[in-house]
DNA sequence: GCCGTTTTCGGCCCGACTGTTTTCAGTCG
């Protein structure tokens, strides 16, 4: 589900981005946004709806709606063909730099005729951009700056859309005749938060049916390297896809290899060697003889090695060779363990999914308890006011009764404002279950006033949860510089939780910061900061985030049974 | 282009910030 549904969604991006290059209406343009929302979240395939059933869908209208059929029946929206003949695809490219939108990307276009981005790196040297009306030295500068981290994300590509092609061209090579197994390895298995590229391994004695099928996938737009064991081929993504086949009996010792990383697997062969061993993708042999020990699965390879079988979200030589090897693994936090959901949005502010569906999906998926955290009111454009979030919370009650297995915490995501206040008063607050406290605004400030910042939105008794502490968003905005180790000295101190965010572009906190934020003793939240009854799927890239962290069940609050986390709630109050 | 107890027209998210400007346009959340 959701292909149709996110090739649509891009396409009405792509729309909504050119009208407001070639200086289209604004409120056309926020209705294509809007209406991209809205299908990308939306539960059914629209390429199984009529018009009837796609004008349902909120914010697509009869327009739309039958740009939807243009696309089930062409595969593409014409509107949109006619706009990329006039306007270059480079054009599109320049607006992904922070600080430049649709109106300089098309005045560079029509004065300079720069269509990409190197060209306009290019008309930034040669001192061409400055005296463009709208333009100055300041902002030559910031584009520079934008390019660069622009370039930082080189080309990787956020986890849920690697996780996606990857599952597609799994499920292509299982059913091809002749392969006993298939999976992704990588650092899409060790779930980075970023993804170069995917790397599939497969098991088969006959491996030509499998790169055949392989190289004629419909994503493949360029074979870089074909041979019987490798094959190599560029998506029209632009994203590297290598598949390797090795015989079953070597699927144990492939898989461990190909999942990496290589630090881990270079600390691990230099293991084999201190006992005389040998390790490559094809098993764990002799050294001297040669002869092959085992190879037929990972727990296997560990397992002559002296170390038990060590979770791929752990193998980056961070010292869980050391922790394994000392029998001190932890126990890593997983999908089942959650029993809650601690932030999520309805259509009540900014989410696409009435109270209603949003609890109904949270039902689904077995949670014992759930929390709605609609905006508060000091992020303006959602216009939240005291009586709107009263009377959610008597719909909150009253929907409470269907639901006997779960409890309903009702909510709120307030906004930390740059002095580390919130956006109501104690009294209104204690009316609330739970309050999550997130950064939405002066992301530039200095670290020490960041740092006092959330100090002081820790101290605030109501305050439950650091929402996506860092603020980022990966590839498009930095995250906020802070002195992160006060910030946890304080959560720790004052029984504030730190979130994972769970929105594959967040994925905030970071690992690394997990795990710093872990040694002062931070409990956190696993939230999917749901906005659409799909995002509640995006719970497995946060916990592959958590797990990278070296978090246990006991260190997440949403593990732990309602009482225990109702009396952390309560912040000692 | 969407929407509706302002219902087939006339509204539509509001404010901050930045850098370019001589009063404001563009970008962002």
């Amino acid at each position: 589900m959701g292909r149709a549904n996110d090739e649509v969604a891009d396409l009405l991006q792509e729309l909504a981005d050119l009208l407001s290059i070639t200086g289209g209406e604004g409120y056309k343009v926020r209705a294509y946004e809007k209406a991209v929302r809205a299908v990308s979240g939306h539960p059914e395939d629209v390429s199984t709806l009529d018009l009837k059933g796609l004008k349902q869908i909120p914010n697509v209208g009869e327009a739309i709606a039958k740009k939807i059929l243009d696309y089930q029946q062409t595969g593409t929206i014409r509107q949109v063909e006619a706009l990329r003949a006039q306007i270059p695809a480079g054009v599109r490219a320049l607006t992904a730099i922070p600080t430049l939108g649709p109106k300089k990307a098309m005045v560079l276009y029509e004065s300079l005729q720069v269509t990409s981005v190197a060209e306009l790196a290019t008309a930034i040297d040669e001192g061409r951009v400055r005296d463009l009306k709208g333009f100055g030295e300041k902002t030559e500068e910031n584009i520079l700056h934008g390019i660069a981290l622009l370039e930082q994300s080189g080309g990787r590509v956020l986890v849920d859309l690697a996780t996606e092609l990857a599952e597609e061209v799994v499920s292509a090579l299982g059913d091809v005749a002749g392969c006993v197994r298939c999976a992704h390895a990588g650092s899409l298995r060790r779930m980075r938060e970023t993804i170069g590229d995917i790397d599939v391994l497969a098991a088969s004695d006959d491996p030509a049916p499998l790169m055949e099928t392989f190289v004629s996938l419909p994503i493949v737009s360029e074979v870089i390297a074909r041979g019987d064991k490798k094959t190599s081929v560029r998506t029209i993504k632009g994203l590297q896809v290598d598949l390797r086949v090795v015989p079953l009996a070597s699927w144990g010792a492939a898989l461990q290899y190909f999942t990496g990383s290589k630090q881990h697997n270079v600390h691990i062969r230099e293991i084999a060697v201190r006992a005389g061993l040998k390790l490559s993708e094809y098993g764990l042999f002799e050294a001297e003889s040669g002869d092959l020990i085992v190879s037929s699965t990972e727990e296997d390879v560990y397992e002559r090695l002296g170390l038990p079988w060590i979770p791929p979200t752990l193998r980056e030589d961070g010292g869980e060779i050391e922790a394994a090897l000392a029998g001190e693994l932890p126990r890593l936090v997983q999908a089942d363990d959650l029993r809650g959901d601690l932030h999520s949005h309805t259509d009540l502010t900014d989410g696409l999914a009435t109270l209603e569906e949003m609890v109904a999906t949270a039902a689904e998926r077995g949670l014992e308890y759930y929390a709605i955290t609609d905006h508060a009111p000091n992020l303006y454009m959602q216009r939240m006011t005291d009586e709107k979030m009263l009377a959610q919370r008597d719909a909150v009650r009253a929907l409470q009764e269907r639901y006997p297995d779960m409890v309903l915490l009702h909510g709120t995501e307030l906004n930390i404002d740059p002095d580390g206040g919130v956006d109501w008063p104690a009294e209104f607050l204690e009316g609330f279950d739970v309050c999550v406290a997130s950064v939405h605004s002066h992301f530039t400030q200095d670290s020490a006033e960041m740092t006092r910042r959330f100090v002081t939105a820790c101290e605030n008794p109501y305050v439950n949860v650091i929402g996506h502490p860092t603020a980022r968003l990966i590839g498009r905005r930095p995250p906020v510089e802070a002195d992160w180790d006060e910030v946890f000295r304080a959560c720790a101190r004052t029984g504030t939780a730190l979130e994972i965010d769970c929105f594959p572009d967040r994925l905030d906190l970071p690992a690394e910061l997990i795990r710093r934020a872990k040694r002062h003793g931070v409990r956190f939240a696993i939230d999917s900061d749901a906005h659409a009854v799909v995002h509640h799927r995006n719970i497995r890239y946060g916990m592959g985030i958590a797990q990278r962290g070296w978090l246990t069940p006991d260190d997440v609050i949403n593990t732990w049974p309602l009482e225990r986390l109702r009396e952390f709630l309560r912040k000692g109050r």
